[in-house]
RNA sequence: GGUCCCAUCGUCUAGUGGUUUAGGACGCCGGCCUCUCACGCCGGUAACGCGGGUUCGAACCCCGCUGGGAUCACCA
């Protein structure tokens, strides 16, 4: 790893820096895609930077979810992944030089003490911060100091925003924030500065929870003595009651919408088009995508997860994916649902007539069922209705003429069909839903000319054969 | 409460002063297609938060209000 910044100016470095304290979550992803997306559009970089330095809270599993996750969606990354937690040393040597320079300075006041401070303040109606007892003291570093920047007590620092403009804060708004904790540990508004620096990140693109602790980064920017990178906030993802993404809103991280039978490609569709537009485009592939996406056209105002349009996406998605492609997906949920398939052009024959009628690959592989349960298990309800002895005849004369047509071809089968209506005077749907009960246990299927033909002639006559014993068997009345 | 951000159909959005009776998508409601359910197609429902300006003319520009959100740690 090389903590040297990038040299070729114009190359644009994202970063993407999840803290390992839990799944990764749709908000976060959308994150995640922007810069990733920014990156591959510019033919820059991006960074993955692992923010650990809350050692409590932050776990390996957490790591192995993250990375799990942007595999699945696909994001990859140029650089890293960096664990902050390995980079302390660095962290004490920019430490030192903010003290050294006098831009930092060590405060033994205790948390009563800061207790006591915010009290006063909040007592007097101001703003609760630190008063600046250690700013002039010169203290020098003991066991129990933290290290405080010393912010600027007068004047404006403006935050440039590519999404939202310039951004001013009033400097008497920031207090003497804390850059070093008493164990030594740095903290964040401070390590973030640092990396952003030495791996040479250029653009920033975050959620605009953020906002409000840019103007304490760049002040660290200045104090540091290093150029600004653009910054991209953009507005978060909310809940359906309009709050902060939390439990409570229900799924939530990323692999959740795996498990529930959603393509990668759409997640990142949804996610992307929601605080991002391209006309009245909806639809991307992951290519156009990198095409189209910009900074230029990043919505303002939050947004509100709709899982019915992800859901209508993923619909949209599963229709627009070669068969093939949908195999290693789908098999997963086929052995969920309790049978095992294969791949091969059986399967992708099952997924052709499934595509038009699955909104997710659950749906696909509870419809697709039919096409590997022998026998067949009846719904009590289809049953009833249509595999009753007036259903007798035809379908022993459809089977009769299925054993001897030399084509399981879909159009030949339609003859078949029609000869069977014109011997027996019935109309198609007469034929057409006892035997689509007989092959498939219940009313609904895709095509039964489709499903005849994917099945295939043996699986075809043993189903319509055990449905005319059934039948047989039935008492009479 | 302070600070900051935001404000077009229920939701995601197009729209950057006149081409707008405000367009698309999801959802919802009808209809068509039809061997079932879908798909598809056709049609419908539904929005510029309010009040002031600026202008010949405002969804688009300015101000105020209201509403919503974010953030105020020795968390990240």
């Amino acid at each position: 790893m090389s903590n040297t910044p990038d040299t070729l100016a114009d190359t644009i470095v994202t970063r993407f820096p999840p803290s390992p304290t839990g799944y990764l979550h749709v908000g976060g992803a959308r994150t995640a895609l922007f810069n990733w997306l920014y990156a591959r559009h510019t033919g820059g970089k991006m960074v993955l930077r692992i923010e650990d330095t809350d050692t409590a809270r932050s776990t390996q599993a957490s790591v192995d979810a993250i990375f799990e996750a942007l595999e699945w969606l696909g994001i990859d990354w140029d650089d890293g992944p960096y664990y902050q937690t390995q980079r302390f040393d660095l962290y004490k040597a920019h430490i030192d030089q903010l003290v050294a320079s006098g831009d930092a300075y060590f405060c033994t006041c205790t948390a009563e003490e800061i207790e006591a401070m915010r009290e006063r303040a909040k007592a007097s109606g101001d703003k609760p911060r630190y008063d600046g007892t250690c700013r002039e003291r010169n203290l020098s570093p003991s066991t129990d100091a933290v290290v405080r920047f010393k912010a600027p007590l007068t004047g404006t620092t403006v935050v440039p925003d590519t999404v939202k403009g310039n951004i001013v804060f009033q400097n008497n708004e920031l207090d003497d924030f804390i850059i070093c904790r008493s164990d030594g540990t740095p903290t964040y508004n401070f390590v973030v500065v640092v990396d952003d620096i030495t791996m040479g990140i250029n653009t920033v693109i975050r959620g605009d929870d953020h906002v409000m602790n840019t103007p304490k980064q760049i002040l660290l920017y200045n104090a540091l003595g290093a150029a600004l990178p653009t910054y991209a906030h953009v507005p978060m993802v909310l809940g359906n009651d309009r709050t902060r993404l939390s439990k409570r809103h229900g799924a939530m991280s990323v692999t959740a919408y795996r498990d529930m039978g959603f393509l990668p490609q759409a997640v990142l569709n949804y996610l992307v088009r929601l605080g991002w537009s391209h006309g009245d485009q909806e639809f991307f592939t992951v290519a156009e995508l990198i095409e189209k996406f910009g900074l230029d056209s990043i919505g303002k105002s939050a947004g509100i997860f709709d899982a019915d349009k992800l859901q209508a996406l993923n619909g949209d998605h599963i229709q627009a994916s070669a068969a093939a492609d949908l195999v290693p997906h789908l098999l997963p949920f086929m052995a969920a649902e309790g049978y095992s398939a294969e791949a091969g052009p059986y399967l992708e024959a099952v997924i052709k007539t499934l595509k038009p009628r699955s909104k997710t690959l659950v749906e696909m592989a509870q419809a697709a069922h039919f096409y590997y349960n022998d026998p067949i298990v009846y719904e009590e309800k289809a049953a009833k209705k249509f595999l009753k002895a007036a259903a007798l005849e035809p379908v022993q004369l459809l089977t009769e003429k299925l054993k001897a047509s030399e084509s399981f071809e879909e159009k030949a089968l339609e003859q078949v069909f029609t000869a069977v209506m014109a011997e027996t005077g019935l109309k198609l749907g007469k034929i057409a839903q006892p035997v689509r009960v007989a092959l498939t246990g219940t009313t609904v299927s895709p095509g039964i000319f489709e499903v005849i033909a994917v099945l295939g002639r043996e699986r075809v006559i043993t189903r319509l054969t055990a449905a005319l014993s059934y039948i047989a068997a039935l008492p009479e009345g």
